[in-house]
RNA sequence: GUAGCCAUAGCUCAGCUGGUUAGAGCAUCAGAUUGUGGUUCUGAGGGUCGUGGGUUCGAACCCCAUUGGUUACCCCA
């Protein structure tokens, strides 16, 4: 038998009952905390026109989009035309001719682009979940993979404040529902960055300026600065940026120490008002882990006002395990206009890594069958399915042991699949119409009718 | 795209500065135990040491290439 090599593609992985059953548990949690708060569900498809992804998620997003091949590359007929296509993309350019598809890389250009080509018929404010995988040409690495889960909720149409406050209420929701204790949940606001931007040379220097202040816990103040000062910032604005970076204290202090030093900016003004907003409005129960982080950037280009970042409790090193912001006009890139929005999601896949780290699944999630019925012969087996159909019918998840063998055999299959209770019924219990049942995990049993089986309280 | 580390039984790994026939634990199967599991004991099966080449009297071990995995950077959930 020669060994046939099988393996799964760099980055994706398989599930087996177990994970599946764990990975379920959270997708419940965060579906049911999502309908709580009046979000529908929407699924959009694995794949998307290429133009409808390309340029949404900046250069560096747009080279990790999988992109999909062609069909009909090898007719002859289209031969040249495939070729000089090739050719097109071999110089980094995207040819219609060789790639028009690509698979999703997120769940929120999918959704513009659904709420573009639908915006008639919905009525606004419009709220969504969406929980979907979507795939990226990255490296994997911990907590990295090339097809992951997310769970989105936006809403499109509203301008309110409220959303955002709502959406930072699910994030804890949700968090304490699975039992994840010590994250944040940090909070920023893009036209805070915009008005530093401005007093750094200009507002179109502030992705620049975003992508190198992320970095500051990372690498330090100096080479921030280093960093900063090779993209062509002077002394000045330099010294500005680590006015800025140099913000510390609590909520209230950054606000405080923030205001002096972008408050007269117009775009500063508005990003430091809604901030103040959300910080004040925070209702008190949650006791939330609301954190302002001016440094909190962002890395998707369209987002343009308040920016969530839900990390992982700090003793895990994996980063971020959700985020979001707000978004004037996301439908805009698909011609359609003025519907601002604002959206949230969940990593899936991180919050998984996370909840197995700490140890946070409940044991219940792992119980399947309930029930087992033993196999102690041919009579004997056609009464227990009987009664098996009978507790099945009553919503009792049971198996019925696949062949007639040793007892050991048998329990050892239960206690692997851990089942909790045994039903025997053997010469004895079919003549006096009867069955034992062993209780597995106290080793305890008796001997009841079928009646009492079947009101039996698993 | 850049860099480091790893690859030995189904799984987790050991294997001394290169030296006969490559080991352990777990798992699997069989028996002790024909209607009562989880413990224990006994035994068995299972490896061209990722792949290809090179150095050597001799390679799991050294060198080169290649494939796969993993971690970090970039970026991100």
């Amino acid at each position: 038998m020669a060994k046939v090599k099988v393996g799964i593609p760099q980055g994706t992985r398989d599930f087996g009952p177990d994970v599946v059953r764990k990975r379920n548990y959270i997708f419940n949690t965060i579906r049911n905390v999502f309908e709580l708060y009046g979000f529908q569900p929407l699924e959009t498809p694995a794949m998307e026109n290429l133009d409808t992804l390309l340029g949404k998620y900046g250069d560096e997003g747009d080279k990790l989009i999988f992109k999909i091949l062609n069909n009909g590359l090898n007719d002859p007929s289209n031969i040249d035309k495939a070729k000089a296509a090739f050719e097109n993309v071999l110089k980094g350019k995207n040819d219609r001719d060789l790639t028009e598809r690509a698979l999703k890389y997120d769940l929120t250009i999918p959704f513009a682009r659904y709420v573009a080509m639908n915006h008639n018929q919905l009525s606004f404010p419009f709220k969504r979940y969406q929980i979907q995988p979507v795939w990226r040409a990255d490296r994997p690495q911990k907590g990295r993979y090339r097809e992951f889960y997310q769970c989105d909720a936006d809403v499109v149409g509203s301008n309110s404040l409220l959303n955002e406050l709502e959406l930072a209420l699910i994030y804890h929701q949700v968090f304490n529902q699975l039992g994840i204790k010590h994250y944040e949940l940090r909070i920023n606001h893009r036209k805070i960055l915009t008005a530093l931007a401005e007093l750094c040379g200009g507002a179109e220097r502030m992705n620049d300026i975003a992508v190198s202040i992320d970095k500051l816990d990372k690498i330090g103040l100096e080479k921030v600065k280093d960093e900063l000062k090779t993209k062509g910032l002077n002394e000045k604005q330099l010294g500005v940026i680590e006015k800025y970076l140099g913000i510390g204290g609590n909520n209230a202090e950054k606000i405080n120490a923030v205001n002096d030093l972008i408050g007269a900016n117009e775009s500063g003004k508005k990003g430091i008002g809604e901030i103040k907003y959300l910080i004040n409005a925070e209702p008190g129960p949650l006791n939330s882990p609301l954190i302002i982080d001016f440094t909190l950037a962002r890395g998707l280009n369209y987002y343009t006002g308040t920016i969530f970042e839900a990390k992982a409790p700090p003793e895990i090193k994996i980063g971020s395990i959700g985020g979001g912001g707000r978004y004037d006009d996301l439908t805009g890139l698909f011609g359609v206009p003025n519907i601002p929005g604002v959206g949230i999601s969940f990593g899936v896949d991180r919050i998984y890594d996370v909840m197995e780290e700490l140890n946070l699944f409940p044991a219940e999630v792992h119980v399947g069958i309930q029930v087992l019925f033993f196999n102690l012969g041919e009579n004997e087996s056609k009464a227990a399915f009987s009664l098996m159909q009978q507790l099945r019918g009553k919503n009792t998840r049971c198996e019925l042991y696949h062949e007639n063998v040793k007892f050991d055999k048998q329990f050892k299959y239960a206690e692997k699949k851990n089942i909790p209770y045994a039903i025997i019924i053997g010469s004895k219990e079919l003549e006096e119409k009867s069955c034992t049942i062993k209780n597995l995990l106290q080793g305890s049993q008796q001997t009841i009718s079928h009646q009492e089986l079947l009101n039996y309280d698993f």
